[in-house]
DNA sequence: TATTCGTGGGA
DNA sequence: TTCCCAAGAAT
């Protein structure tokens, strides 16, 4: 009954596959810079900002966060707020603060070195099975599988696999097919240029395969069903939610500004007191008065709208009615709210969204 | 297992 | 415009 998803396993030449991905990587990989060394903290700061996220949008992030943390003892006892304002637009911000906690991890528990075991790196906060094989490949040279979206792309039409790769369960697949290719010569090249190839050779629309260098080992090339594959099952469409929010000045120019939670969306960034609008109560001003006094404990007056952020997460869509207003009382001195100059508000990370707002109603 | 977590770029 | 995507992890 178990269908036989790796076929194609037990026809290709494993050996020559290996050495035709292996010779085109040392060719034609990219100079970047956590390649100059195999220092495993550089490896593992570029492989949290990586995920999700493309090469050309992590460099410069990275350049700063290793000037600005260039070891685990200065990450460590660096403050969670200059973290996360290093990460200040690269967003999935949770992974700065997981990376930031595991960092303090690796510095107290394993005396600042990093874990060069499955066991204990994937027990590191933000570190999955992906991320934990990179690190242990190109660090250490462990054969251990990397399986990203480039990975099962690139497999899926090598071994024409047709599993769905947006179900969490089909990277098990993947990884069990990089185990039986995987080069234990060496496994940090073999793993960095599956995803180099996806990259740029293999990419998911058209795929280039006439530049290919392992195209003679493609099933998919040579069914002419490259352009099928991967299998991936569409993605839902955004909620939308509707906010409302105050960019307030006390006499002084200052603004007030405030934290969000610890959890969830955002977390730990700064952003303007604003609502989630539930139609259809009071008109959305009149909620934005209300709330201030009673959440914020501010006195306020609010003036008319003055314009509109539209944005846009992966998950969700907001649309911010943005109030400009007076600030005319504070009454309890709250951790999670601050009132701060022009100046002072480029210290506290801020959410893109947030930014605009800045940009356009506070400076 | 399915959803939640950002952002900017390109088809 | 709309959609998908880009070196995933946590819950």
């Amino acid at each position: 009954m178990t269908k036989n998803k790796l076929k194609n396993l037990e026809t290709i030449d494993k050996q020559a596959f290996c050495q035709d991905l292996i010779n085109w990587f040392v060719e034609e990989m990219r100079n970047l810079p956590w390649r100059e060394d195999q220092d495993p903290y550089k490896i593992w700061v570029s492989e949290i900002m990586l995920q999700q996220t493309r090469v050309d949008t992590v460099i410069p992030y990275f350049n700063r966060f290793m000037e600005q943390f260039p070891t685990i003892e200065v990450l460590a006892e660096a403050e969670e707020e200059k973290v996360l304002k290093a990460w200040e637009g690269l967003g999935y911000y949770s992974r700065a603060r997981n990376l930031h906690s595991a960092v303090k991890e690796v510095q107290e528990k394993y005396e600042g070195r990093v874990p060069d075991n499955l066991k204990e790196i994937s027990s590191l906060k933000g570190v999955g099975p992906y991320t934990a094989g990179a690190i242990l490949s190109q660090a250490y040279g462990i054969p251990e599988p990397a399986v990203d979206g480039n990975v099962m792309r690139v497999l899926s039409r090598i071994l024409l696999i047709e599993d769905d790769i947006a179900k969490a369960s089909s990277r098990k697949v993947f990884e069990k097919a990089v185990r039986e290719l995987i080069s234990h010569e060496n496994p940090s090249y073999f793993n960095q240029a599956l995803m180099e190839l996806g990259a740029i050779v293999c990419t998911p629309t058209s795929p280039s395969c006439l530049l290919c260098p392992v195209r003679e080992h493609c099933a998919a090339f040579h069914e002419g069903v490259q352009h099928e594959l991967p299998i991936k099952t569409k993605n839902k469409k955004q909620r939308e939610v509707h906010l409302a929010a105050a960019v307030l000045k006390d006499e002084s120019g200052r603004t007030l500004i405030h934290k969000r939670a610890e959890k969830g969306l955002l977390a730990n960034l700064w952003e303007f007191p604003n609502i989630e609008i539930h139609l259809p109560f009071k008109t959305e001003k009149v909620q934005l008065k209300e709330i201030l006094k009673t959440e914020y404990g501010a006195e306020v007056e609010l003036g008319e709208m003055v314009g509109t952020i539209d944005h846009v997460f992966s998950h969700l869509t907001w649309t911010i009615h943005v109030y400009e207003g007076t600030l005319t009382e504070l009454k309890e001195e709250k951790t999670d709210l601050k009132i701060v100059s022009s100046e002072q508000i480029d210290i506290y990370p801020f959410p893109v969204s947030h930014q605009k707002m800045i940009n356009q109603f506070y400076k």
